[in-house]
Order: structure tokens, then C-alpha cells, then sequence
DNA sequence: GAAAAAGTATTAAATATTTAATGCTGTTAT
DNA sequence: ATAACAGCATTAAATATTTAATACTTTTTC
């Protein structure tokens, strides 16, 4: 599929895996991986297929697509690396729900899930960090989906917005890699509310949006807004 | 809080569990519970507490409940026993994201959080199987979530209904437990929408509801609202 | 480098959803 | 027993959201 480009470095899963596991078990887990370099736009993992291999995001951004019975995109949610991803996969032995794709060019490691998931089973507290890890993201997906579900347009996209900020670019000054069509598959309403209410906040002066420029300048009506709406 | 009331008999549990932990963990695991009874309405687990116990539901039925910065009551999800609540709790030590509520007269087990973790911490099997029951959980309130964030009204109603009769009362008849107000609060809208769309269907011939008995009577139809809307 | 495609933006009309007002029914508390 | 309350139901008006039509800009493709 792809060349395998970048060195298979591993540094921030070896950082938190270094407590757990053995040498001898790190470098087996290393040596049944596969570096691969992502270009922006390109799938990584594809929804419905039958998962193998666990994805390490060493570097980039990365969307979790769905596409629904009636072929419509949907983003259920974004992260930027270092992160594992797919961890439920791994453990309900079920096609993928969704699909990852690159927002950004990413460097990602493609870990074997029969032996990761041997590792785990000779290393309890091992699996047990993997648990937490994976429970964090679950829980911070459960605060999207409550946002998306029960709050109207402006609730979403001030929640998206406010997300992006504090996950995805760490800055309130960013320059977004998604498209406004993106932004609303991931807000869940169409493209055109998104372009709408950006360009109202821009004259309230809550937000500064230039292109794929955004900057957050009232952090607090943005909440507020997350609040009421 | 509540008295001692029926048996610690852990049926499920114990069968799912003694595969993978031995004799003497599982007693250990059994001592440091406590068994009770909840009448319908009361809070089994309460929102914003420190979680230091993991639900076993025996018997009945639960909603996850979820009450937002507005003060609005949001039901994220529907479970019956027999069923480990709070997984993602466990292992991401935090306040409790939502509060458990019977809806039904509920027979649950409060197991030591502390206690479990330091069987699961000997026991990587019964560790990964603990992860694999909270991932499967995980998988259906997302497709859960999906269909509130980015369906209508009546796919989302649909897919309640439906879930409702798979999941919980495994029966195409059967008495709801909830109130319209509470198959709102589920479907992420108003509970006028809610007796509305079911008087519609029940004209359509899509259903049959009197009070609190429903039947599906056409399932392949609202599986289509579920796919269109 | 020009043509085509994709992204961004705005508006008006059509549709969906919530809110508010009202009445009926059955249950609970005193 | 009855007043008070919660649940169920219906309608109309107010509000929110999507769809469709159109135009301009930027990016991609040949």
C-alpha cells in the first residue's frame, strides 16, 4: 500500500510502555509492526473491514469517518498524535465501526493485534494502561456525542470549535486542516450553518476567520454559547 | 443507604468469570460486595461522585443518565441485566460522567472497585475479557450516539424503539417501563415529538401502542424510517 | 496555463422541531 | 374522597434547520 518510509520509532508508546513490559516483549511487539507515512486525505483503516492491526499515530491528525446507510459522511471525531487508536477494535472481535483517515500527513505504525494482544495476556498492568488509555478516549467521545445529540447548531459548533482548539492544535490561534464540509460532517448539521455561524461570530467578534486561519478570541462567549445553545 | 437484601448470587458473573480467575480471587472478589435492591426511580449511582464501586446489575433495568450544565435530564442509554456497569469508570479514575437510575425494580451487586483491580492486576485473561465486555457495551452506544447526532426525529425514534425491543426487553411486545417523557429525553427530543410520532405510526399500522403496552407490527417499515430518516 | 473541480459564501423558500397553550386521564397524598 | 400532580395527547405559533439556487475563489488536473 504504501513504502514503508519513516523509521519505526515508537517513542511516546515506548515512554508509557517501559513500566509494564519487558524489553524482550517491546521488541517483539516492534519488530511484527510496520511503519507507513499517510498523505493528507488517504484511509488508513477502512470501515468494515477485518481489523489486524492496532494503529499508533506517531504524527498527524486523524478523523474517525462513518458512513451511514444512506451514504452520508459523518466525523465522529478528531485526534492528533501521539495516540492509539482502534483499541475497541481490538478487543470485540467485530469489523471496524469506522473508518481512519488522514486529515493531515501522518506517520503511523501498524502494530500486529495477535501479538499485542499475547503481550497483554503475559502482562496484566500492561493491559490494564491500554484500558485506561482506551477509557479516556471513550469518555472523551461520550462528551461529543452528548454535545452533538442533544444541543442545536451553534452548541455544536461552538463545542467542536472549543474541542479542536484544546485537543487537535493545542492554540486558539490555528490553522485548520479540515474544510467547512468537514467541520459540519463532524457537527452534524450542513455546510452551510457552519459557514453561517462562523461568519456571525466573526462580527460579534468571538472568533477571527480567514480561510483555514481561526482564531478564537472570546474563549468565554465561545463557551457560553456552548452552554445555552 | 439501602438494606442488605437479596443473596450475593453473582449467577452471571460467576459463569462468565471463573473461566478466567480462580476459586479464591472470585471469593475475594464476593466478599467485598455488598448486594442491594433499588425500587424504580432511585439513583443506583449518582453523576459528579467518585466512582469506588463497579455496578454488577442482576436483575432489571437501568438508564444512564446524564443531566447537562442546563440543568436538562439526557438519557444516554437503556441496559438489562445481567450487565457490568461502569467499565470505563473503573479504569479512568474520574468522577462518575453519568449517574445509574433504575427503571425497573433492580437487584444490583456493588463490587470494591480497589478490591477488583487488584484481581484484575493478577489475571491479564480476566482483565482483557472485563475490557472485551466494556468494548462491546462501548460499540452499541456508539451506533447509539450516531443515530442521535446525526439522524432526525423519526430515524431516532425509530432506533430506540427498536433497540428498546433487541436489547432490553428481547420481545417485539411489551410493557415500556419508561414514559414518553423518557423516551425523549433518550431520543434527544421534545416528548411532544415523541407521542406524536408514535400516534402517527400507530395509524400507519407500524406499531400498536395503548399506554404503556407497545407492539411492533411492522418491523421491516421502521427499520426503514430508521435507514431514510 | 487553462479548464474543471472543490471549497467558500450568501440568500430565500421549504421543511422540521420546539414551545406554549389546553384538556383529558389516571395516580398519589392528605 | 378529593385535591394535586404527573403522564398522555393534540394543536397552533414561533423558531431552527435544511435544501436549492447562485456566485465567487481557490485548488487540482490535464
Amino acid at each position: 500500500m504504501h513504502p514503508n518510509i519513516n523509521k519505526n520509532e515508537f517513542k511516546w508508546l515506548r515512554r508509557i510502555s517501559m513500566k509494564f513490559i519487558n524489553r524482550r516483549d517491546f521488541i517483539r511487539i516492534e519488530r511484527s509492526s510496520v511503519s507507513l507515512a499517510f498523505k493528507k486525505g488517504e484511509t488508513i483503516l477502512k470501515q468494515g473491514e477485518q481489523p489486524s492491526h492496532v494503529v499508533y499515530l506517531e504524527r498527524g491528525i486523524v478523523k474517525f469517518s462513518y458512513q451511514n446507510e444512506a451514504g452520508k459522511n459523518l466525523i465522529l471525531t478528531i485526534v492528533a498524535a501521539p495516540k492509539i487508536l482502534g483499541g475497541a477494535n481490538l478487543f470485540y472481535k467485530d469489523n471496524n465501526l469506522f473508518s481512519f483517515v488522514a486529515v493531515d500527513d501522518c506517520d503511523v505504525v501498524l502494530i500486529d493485534a495477535q501479538v499485542l494482544l499475547s503481550v497483554m495476556e503475559n502482562n496484566a498492568k500492561f493491559s490494564i494502561m491500554l484500558f485506561q488509555l482506551a477509557s479516556g478516549m471513550f469518555k472523551k467521545s461520550i462528551l461529543n456525542f452528548i454535545s452533538l445529540a442533544y444541543k442545536q447548531k451553534e452548541g455544536r459548533i461552538a463545542d467542536i470549535i472549543i474541542y479542536l482548539s484544546a485537543e487537535v492544535y493545542n492554540s486558539r490561534d490555528f490553522t485548520l486542516t479540515l474544510t467547512r464540509r468537514e467541520l459540519a460532517e463532524f457537527a452534524g448539521c450542513s455546510t452551510e450553518n457552519v459557514i453561517m455561524t462562523l461568519s456571525k461570530w466573526q462580527n460579534e467578534n468571538v472568533i477571527a476567520a480567514e480561510g483555514k486561519q481561526l482564531q478564537i478570541i472570546d474563549m468565554e462567549r465561545l463557551k457560553h454559547i456552548s452552554k445555552i445553545a
